[in-house]
DNA sequence: ATAATCACCTGCTCGC
DNA sequence: TGCGAGCAGGTGATTA
């Protein structure tokens, strides 16, 4: 589910719930997710108060004075409030309980997700450290991107999807960007000249921001618990429509694996 | 350093 | 209706 524009939902969804709150109990039903939940971590969050929930590349972070807590959701992960005391179903791993009566729950089926701590003082945590710059700071711009591409050879979905080189682009967004700025996925990474690069940046910041704007493509509501679904998904342009006709010209969209991943894209308006 | 592949897990859909 | 195959929105680790 969470590609960024779900990530920033989810931060903005839960914030205004767990700000001014003392965090009660830590339960932890499954602490086996992609790396262990650390066994101390009920007795680093007992008692914090939560000032605010920020975000870096698809890592939420909560910062206290001595640590900060660290969650990831994964393919499959989802985070949302429910009153404490309703019970917990199959795949509700960890419960943050609140001094408001409520708790966070973190559901993840697929267990790919992760939920960590940073004590200060110690270096930065290496999931955070190296990352690439935010898609939606001027720090990314055409100039950017061309200087990193040079002399690489990988496909530009796969350059595109490269944390190193730029956060928080996923596979659905990677398939739109391409799309709209009309370059085909597979060409190679250095070969693409600064002003389709400069094309590329702008649809990358327009179809996030967009997504962001109508809360993401499939998350469900974070709050109440009655799944909404998000909005975007209908205004997708090729992902998930390989074999239909394109949007833009009619053609049939294909679909191909690069770098294992499902990639759509038209031949005749991606060059 | 770069590129390609593997791995982690569960659930769902598809074809037989 | 059952069953195996293949696939899913992520990304670090491992291999050449």
């Amino acid at each position: 589910m969470p590609e960024l524009p779900e990530v920033e939902t989810t931060r903005r969804g839960i914030e205004p719930h767990l700000r001014g709150n003392t965090i009660t109990r830590l339960v932890v039903r499954q602490p086996r997710l992609r790396w262990p939940i650390p066994a101390d971590l009920g007795a680093a969050l007992t008692g914090s108060a939560i000032e605010r929930v920020e975000r870096r590349a698809k890592y939420l972070l909560v910062p206290f004075a001595h640590g900060t807590l660290i969650m990831h959701l994964g393919m499959s992960g989802s985070l949302r409030l429910v009153p404490i005391g309703q019970p917990a179903e199959k795949h509700d791993h960890v419960d943050i309980e609140l001094s408001s009566g409520q708790l966070l729950r973190y559901t993840d089926p697929r267990r790919f997700g992760a939920i960590l701590w940073q004590a200060s003082g110690e270096p930065g945590h290496p999931l955070l450290e190296n990352l690439g710059p935010e898609p939606l700071t001027d720090a990314f711009d055409g100039d950017y991107l061309f200087q990193r591409s040079r002399r690489r050879n990988v496909p530009v979905k796969s350059f595109l999807m490269d944390g190193h080189v730029v956060v928080g682009v996923g596979n659905i967004y990677a398939n739109e960007a391409l799309f709209s700025a009309g370059i085909r996925p597979d060409r190679s990474a250095g070969k693409i000249s600064r002003e389709r690069y400069v094309r590329l940046v702008d649809e990358v910041k327009r179809v996030l921001a967009r997504s962001i704007k109508q809360g993401g493509t499939t998350l469900r509501n974070f709050v109440g618990g009655d799944g909404k679904p998000g909005y975007f998904r209908q205004q997708l342009l090729v992902y998930g429509r390989g074999g239909e006709a394109c949007r833009q010209c009619e053609a049939i969209l294909v679909e191909v694996r690069l770098g294992q991943r499902s990639t759509v894209y038209c031949r005749r308006c991606q060059r």
